[in-house]
RNA sequence: GCUCACGUAGCUCAGUCGGUAGAGCACUUCCUUGGUAAGGAAGAGGUCACAGGUUCGAUUCCUGUCGUGAGCACCA
């Protein structure tokens, strides 16, 4: 007798072990319909599984939150059946499941294009409907290998290899295709009836650059067509507030060929990017900083003695004079030692900080640049502390605490936090390595944040705690970050005299909190689809006149309001009333001022929100001081 | 940097199976003086990214370069 428990608590009994299946269907023909996987003890199963001994189930159906991986992970298998049988020679390789779909990468003598895509979906419909059941078998892992070699599938048994030899795999088969997969799986084929092919795309095997590069499809699939065309919209939606398109459109930068990576900032986008610059001036004078300037390009001696030379020269700008080579400076720290250097330190003056808006430029990899989010030549708010090691745990959980009131201040709140931990090219030894990265991991466990680690992502002079947040269309970029180092004071000779009178190097702590502000500033834009709030945009009201009748007193509104220190255009152009509220309001001003003959006899303005709403007449000084109420962070 | 795709007016895009191009918006001029998301008319505007090649002829086909996009790799 075998007894299973339901969620509920409810238990029944089978003289024979049942398959997930067999006891869906006792429970009620609806659930066995619906059902797509079980979980027994806890681990996902597929419907035909035997249940050998008492166990609690649990049926995984649509409405469960595990459907749509079991799909998509499905539908990968669907994807590469469905390359298979058009392209012979393909072969198979890795298809996992990622947050918004999944992808296939596929070895082929030619990549795949986009014009394959609407093929190799016919065919995945076909063997969709032709409802083809999954089997599951257990092979040994050496067996397995010569499964894989036997079908001419070596980089499946490449992968299969890397397995310790006493696991047993599952394979599963649908028609005449089998993959390696740990599942589960939804029984038959005919279970996946909504999924797209999105996109075709290099990706190196393994990962490495080095490796020969595969061709990936990416696809997505979901319960039913409905979802997946409500998850097309929303991408659709989301591309519409991609900086580069509003970046035009409010008419805030540009670039062009000649400076790749390299941006043209116009007025209105300058305006963001000085109240964002003159915020982070508050932080560093209310937080003990000193702001610092220092020069673009220095000998390359510093940044041979500084390390960078050796570790990033492909990635820096050079430039020569009556034969002295000068690097641009693609970090700000060695200039803010060299500060540090001039004056010879007690232990009492630490910790010191500098900052400041280090204008760096860093040769990146054409591939990498992305509108103004990432760039050849950018602005961070560069810090750097230099302290004892005393000092590092409280000036790390500062900074945190920081860092998180300058987000929230911008609107931001889901922020991710990382610590990025040694890499493999690195300088000093494992003891120092240690030492930094506790206290990282020590600071943040006094502020009671939630942080996931990077193994092998620090910097090579020491690792680092990474602030980062998503863009419109989900990619995740870093901000902020607070960087442990133990190197650079050494190697660029910054000392301090010690309670002992002894000579000692400090502790250096880089710190940005938004990073690039090329970067914060795009993220901003998306983050608002455009629509600034009021201490951040540009134009904080446009003042509009009805007739010509009312362009001086149009004009004097306006410059009144400037004259306040606000952020006021009138727009006395010879249009209609509707004309010019419709141009500012796709220009995402956030008030618009009308005035006419009832405003001009009464010194008022009628005010418009963004919204559309309308706010009625108000005194000139009632407009002047809502605008001033408003006029700070949220 | 790698793979694929793309590059036509200021912007968004159409088009040419090879015979030097078109729309909407924007812009200019004129008319219109209109109270909350597009008033009307006329006009101007393009070496079809750049450089080679094939061809009687290339914006169109081929090759290369540059740039852009997606993904991979990279991100001090």
């Amino acid at each position: 007798m075998i007894q299973i428990t339901l969620p509920d608590g409810s238990q029944r009994g089978y003289d024979h072990a049942p398959s997930v299946r067999e006891v869906a269907a006792s429970i009620g023909p609806g659930l066995a319909k619906a059902a797509l996987a079980g979980r027994v003890d806890g681990k996902l199963v597929d419907l035909g599984r035997a249940i050998e001994h008492d166990a609690r189930l649990e049926i995984i159906t649509e409405k469960s939150p595990e459907a749509l991986e079991i799909i998509r992970h499905s539908t990968a298998h669907l994807l590469a059946q469905a390359v298979q049988r058009l392209f012979p020679g393909a072969q198979v390789t890795i298809g996992p499941v990622i947050d918004s779909g999944f992808y296939y990468d596929f070895a082929y003598q030619r990549p795949f294009t986009p014009e394959d895509l609407p093929r190799i979906e016919d065919e995945m419909r076909r063997i969709a409907a032709a409802a083809i059941p999954l089997d599951r078998a257990v092979k040994s892992r050496d067996d397995a290998v010569a499964f894989f070699e036997g079908i001419g599938e070596h980089y499946k048994a490449e992968i299969i290899r890397a397995i310790p030899a006493h696991e047993e795999l599952s394979l599963y088969t649908q028609g005449e295709f089998t993959d390696l997969c740990r599942g589960p799986h939804v029984p038959d084929t005919g279970r996946l009836k909504a999924f797209k092919l999105l996109k075709v795309a290099g990706a190196y095997w393994r990962g490495d650059s080095s490796n020969p590069m595969l061709s990936r499809i990416y696809g997505t699939a979901f319960l039913n067509e409905k979802d997946l065309k409500a998850y097309l919209h929303r991408i659709e939606e989301a591309e519409k507030r991609d900086h580069r398109k509003i970046g035009r459109a409010l008419d805030l930068f540009h670039l062009q060929e000649e400076g790749p990576g390299l941006v043209f900032w116009h007025p209105k986008g300058w305006s963001i990017w000085q109240v964002v610059e003159q915020y982070m001036r508050s932080v560093y004078r209310d937080t003990g900083y000193g702001e610092v300037r220092c020069p673009q390009i220095l000998d390359v001696s510093l940044w041979q003695k500084s390390g960078h030379w050796d570790n990033y020269q492909e990635n820096m700008f050079f430039t020569e004079s009556e034969k002295r080579t000068y690097a641009v400076k693609p970090m700000n720290c060695p200039g803010h030692v060299q500060v540090f250097n001039q004056t010879l330190h007690s232990y009492r003056d630490l910790p010191i900080r500098y900052g400041e808006f280090g204008a760096c430029h860093r040769n990146e990899p054409s591939g990498a640049l992305h509108g103004i989010l990432r760039v050849r030549g950018f602005t961070q708010d560069d810090g750097h502390i230099f302290c004892t090691e005393a000092q590092i745990e409280s000036e790390v959980a500062a900074f945190h605490r920081q860092a998180l009131e300058v987000y929230a201040d911008f609107g931001f709140s889901d922020i991710q936090v990382k610590i990025a931990l040694r890499p493999d090219k690195r300088l000093g030894d494992d003891a120092t390595w240690d030492k930094a990265e506790h206290a990282l991991r020590s600071a943040l466990r006094g502020t009671g944040v939630e942080w996931h680690e990077l193994p092998g992502e620090g910097a090579f002079y020491g690792p680092k705690v990474e602030y980062h947040l998503k863009d419109a269309i989900g990619r995740t970029w870093q901000l902020g970050t607070m960087q442990v180092d133990f190197m650079m004071p050494g190697r660029l000779g910054a000392e301090y005299v010690d309670e002992h009178s002894q000579r000692r190097h400090p502790v250096m702590l880089h710190r940005a909190i938004v990073g690039s502000m090329e970067r914060f500033i795009g993220i901003l834009i998306e983050h608002h689809a455009g629509a600034f709030p009021i201490w951040l945009a540009p134009v904080q009201a446009v003042v509009m006149n009805i007739t010509d009748a009312h362009a001086a007193y149009a004009a004097e509104v306006a410059q009144a309001l400037v004259r306040q220190g606000f952020r006021v255009e009138a727009d006395l152009r010879n249009e209609k009333v509707g004309y010019k509220i419709r141009e500012h309001t796709l220009q995402r001003v956030p008030y618009l001022l009308v005035v006419g003959d009832r405003e001009k006899e009464t010194g008022a303005v009628a005010v418009r929100a963004l919204s559309g709403a309308d706010l009625g007449s108000m005194p000139q000084v009632g407009f002047a001081a809502r605008l001033a109420s408003e006029n700070k962070p949220a």
